[in-house]
DNA sequence: CTGTTAGCGCGTTCAT
DNA sequence: ATGAACGCGCTAACAG
């Protein structure tokens, strides 16, 4: 089977290379009559340009990358849909990859990225990380990047979050208009900015409503589920006061719909939950949880919109701006009272 | 900033540029010290290769495509999750593309995908093809093809699938032998191969087990959920004797539980519902629903397996094999009941 | 062991 | 409006 490629195409159109190049490209400086016969051949014989080769001579791939901890969770599947549609609509192809909050694969992720296979990167970086010099270092190879979700003060580039104070705020608010009046908050521990800013919140609308904050209130949770429930119960047990929860994780508040349930508390005459979640299983429990839900889609669709714009201009540098999208609070009530 | 490439590399060691890739790619035609000069001076510079320029030159590019309706599903997403694994661990790359159950879309990907930018290809076709044309014309181009979950008849390669007939007649059968006598199917009307595995699997195991199958029990969903929610209720309220329901896919199960609870039929002893999930969602309900659950991350690890085998053989053409890997059945009970 | 040469397929000069 | 020639960065064949 003979290649199909702009020499064979020439050969059998009897032109030069060039010319066959020009017309498939629309070059102004072709005949239409020339490029109706080029593309007449070209679709015929199904001729799709090799890819590597335009890169290679272009410098540039039409080709941007996705760096994240995870793709089996929700929030990161809708952000991904949101990256492959924006790519799509400007004629990019999407490479993903996944460090599982790894920092060691993080590193040998973004060192493998130095080899110019992509032309802007959309990252979250691993929970884990705390050097930040391989994507400094990657940064200074002139690549444009654009932070998602989780996002790296360290570096100076473009960032596209949810106004996480603000849900905290709102959320821990939400529980106390409804009578609340011992929050706690339940948080996984890392040094993700995005934990801290929740719990920031939480503390002020505690104050703002002439609450004391309680350090023994604030659950750090780990990564094992198992002991994390032990860890609710062992809460709920100490502090039978608790009548509202906040839970900065989903499955820390599904967590805690089950603790409550073993105790005997009621939802949520007792105690009332709130959780952030992207999943529509808070919603489905019964009685459903209120939530605080990321617009997740919107930001994978942001920020590859940003990124592709920065790409398309070839501006390496993105200005430091922080995009700020609006969560959404939900607030659920059992149906089962008619 | 000079560029890092093989000839600056060259330059400064003084000596050719073969040297210096033989050196890089560990060739044994090269001396100890000399591959140690080169090697300090790549790392210390930092030098990655051009990935563009190496895949043209060798007409590989170690990158596979992944071509699935959508990521915002449990499934998929926990599919792309075995296959970057897969794929990681061989050195290769993953491209993604979305259909969104898009005929055309689906296609206009598939003639991108000719460009010869992949060494090889993972799909699972969009629910509404029915002309396999552009898969079979990809194939021709000796890009091995290996299809999972949603796979395609027509085109003989590799498949991977789960057990789709077992899984309905043991679901069905499950609910037989738990006291079920007018046992309902839900599924989504489409050509999918999928969906008719299990109704043969369901009608077989009523025969089996001496009961009639019933075309009134079966209710053929659409794409909106609102429509399904009247059409289950309308099935329920029509069918009273209806003692369990086998659903084909989550959301129906979901649905079915809702509308159970809206119609005050007590689950599980009215109504018994199973049904295929890889959520957690069904296990979070209240009572808890039984399931049928894919192995959608050994599903994708696998199929990226035997699509790497063959690519790094330069095996174009898969033998038409079907690997099936088996779903596990959860039978879940209420936990409430102590 | 190392250097020289010749492309991979394409896009962009510079000619005509 | 078209063709000839060069080079993107890398690898492979052939010399020595």
């Amino acid at each position: 089977m003979t290649p199909v490629n702009l020499k064979s195409l020439a050969e059998q159109l009897n032109m030069s290379i060039a010319t066959v190049s020009r017309a498939l490209r629309d070059s102004h400086e072709v005949s239409d009559a020339t490029k109706a016969r080029v593309r007449a051949l070209a679709t015929a014989l199904n001729y799709e340009p090799n890819a590597y080769a335009s890169s290679l001579r272009r410098n540039l791939s039409k080709t941007i990358g996705v760096v994240i901890p995870k793709v089996a969770n929700h929030f990161f599947a809708l952000a991904i849909n949101g990256i492959e549609e924006a790519a799509r609509q400007s004629g990019y192809h999407v490479l993903i990859y996944l460090t599982h909050d790894d920092y060691a694969r993080e590193v040998s992720i973004v060192q493998h990225l130095k080899g110019g296979r992509i032309d802007g990167l959309l990252m979250s970086v691993a929970s884990g990380t705390e050097d930040f010099a391989h994507i400094k270092s990657l940064q200074e190879t002139n690549l444009p990047i654009v932070f998602f979700d989780r996002v790296c003060a360290e570096v100076a580039t473009a960032k596209v979050t949810t106004n996480d104070y603000e849900s905290g705020y709102r959320a821990t608010e939400h529980l106390i208009l409804a009578g609340c009046r011992h929050v706690a908050h339940l948080l996984i521990s890392n040094n993700l900015s995005i934990g801290q800013f929740r719990q920031q919140g939480y503390l002020d609308a505690l104050q703002a409503h002439g609450l004391t904050p309680d350090p023994d209130l604030v659950l750090h949770g780990v990564m094992d589920n198992e002991q994390n429930v032990a860890l609710i119960r062992e809460l709920l047990l100490r502090r039978p006061d608790i009548d509202g929860v906040f839970a900065s994780v989903e499955r820390l508040a599904i967590s805690t719909y089950h603790v409550c349930k073993e105790l005997g508390r009621r939802i949520p005459e007792d105690v009332k939950i709130i959780g952030f979640s992207n999943l529509e299983a808070a919603a489905l429990l019964d009685p459903p949880l209120s939530t605080i839900t990321q617009p997740a889609y919107e930001i994978g669709r942001e920020a590859a919109k940003i990124l592709l714009r920065a790409v398309e201009k070839k501006k390496a540098v993105l200005p430091a701006q922080s995009i700020v999208l609006e969560s959404t609070l939900f607030e659920r009530r059992s149906t089962a009272s008619e």
